[in-house]
DNA sequence: CCTATATATTCCTTATTGAGAATATAGATT
DNA sequence: AATCTATATTCTCAATAAGGAATATATAGG
């Protein structure tokens, strides 16, 4: 059960509804979803540890940077089922799809810079 | 993404997820699940109303009764997919087996008089 | 080893949520 | 119509969550 909910709670928020359907596109350094969100760098990287804890992103050190990516699920079966889900839901909700859209023109040699 | 932040965040309760799982294998009234949770009525009503307004379940008066039925998912999308997930996990979590174990024994009649 | 940068953590404030008591509403029975 | 009962709504309080500023940590490069 509290597996359960850590995954429904992880997604319940719209800011991490996004990080998770940007991050089906590419992999992504904590300054370039801040950059894309606009929010702060900390509220940034507490998102990413809820979606980690509930086994929705991984993430992989890179020098300074530290890559998220999306989970492949082996740890939750909710986490899986959902991530398989999501790749086809809200893909053409309008926030969404501006995010997506912009998305290739955020490099992280251009943003960065906290 | 409003509708699906309403089921997430509908799903993110325990005790919410117990009424799910209770009301797959009968309807109920409010007094029944109150009895059965062992929670203040007013709350159970909150509850199931969250639930209604995601579209996770239905209900229908019968006198002075309101059952409480579980959606058919045609009102939301996420709501048909989760309720279809939702119908194979969790069953053999501890405290939603020994639930559906008491419930048939729970009769209407005997407990309500709030 | 000193500095600059990317990320994580802590702390504080505000907003949201969950719980129950009190109250309101609606239908049934007399 | 008066009353009883099931449910809904309102109100208030305590707990939780989200946001950002300040701070800490870690690694790269001089």
């Amino acid at each position: 059960m509290k597996d359960f909910i850590k995954v429904a709670k992880a997604i319940s928020d719209p800011n991490r509804v996004k990080m998770l359907k940007m991050l089906q596109h590419k992999k992504m350094c904590v300054c370039e979803i801040r950059a894309l969100l606009q929010m702060a760098q900390p509220s940034v990287s507490k998102h990413l540890k809820i979606l980690e804890n509930a086994g929705l992103v991984g993430s992989e050190k890179d020098g300074l940077w530290v890559n998220y990516h999306l989970a492949d699920g082996s740890s939750s079966p909710y986490a899986a089922s959902l991530l398989g889900n999501l790749r086809h839901w809200l893909s053409d909700d309008p926030e969404i799809s501006q995010l997506i859209a912009i998305l290739p023109e955020v490099r992280r040699e251009d943003i960065c810079k906290v």
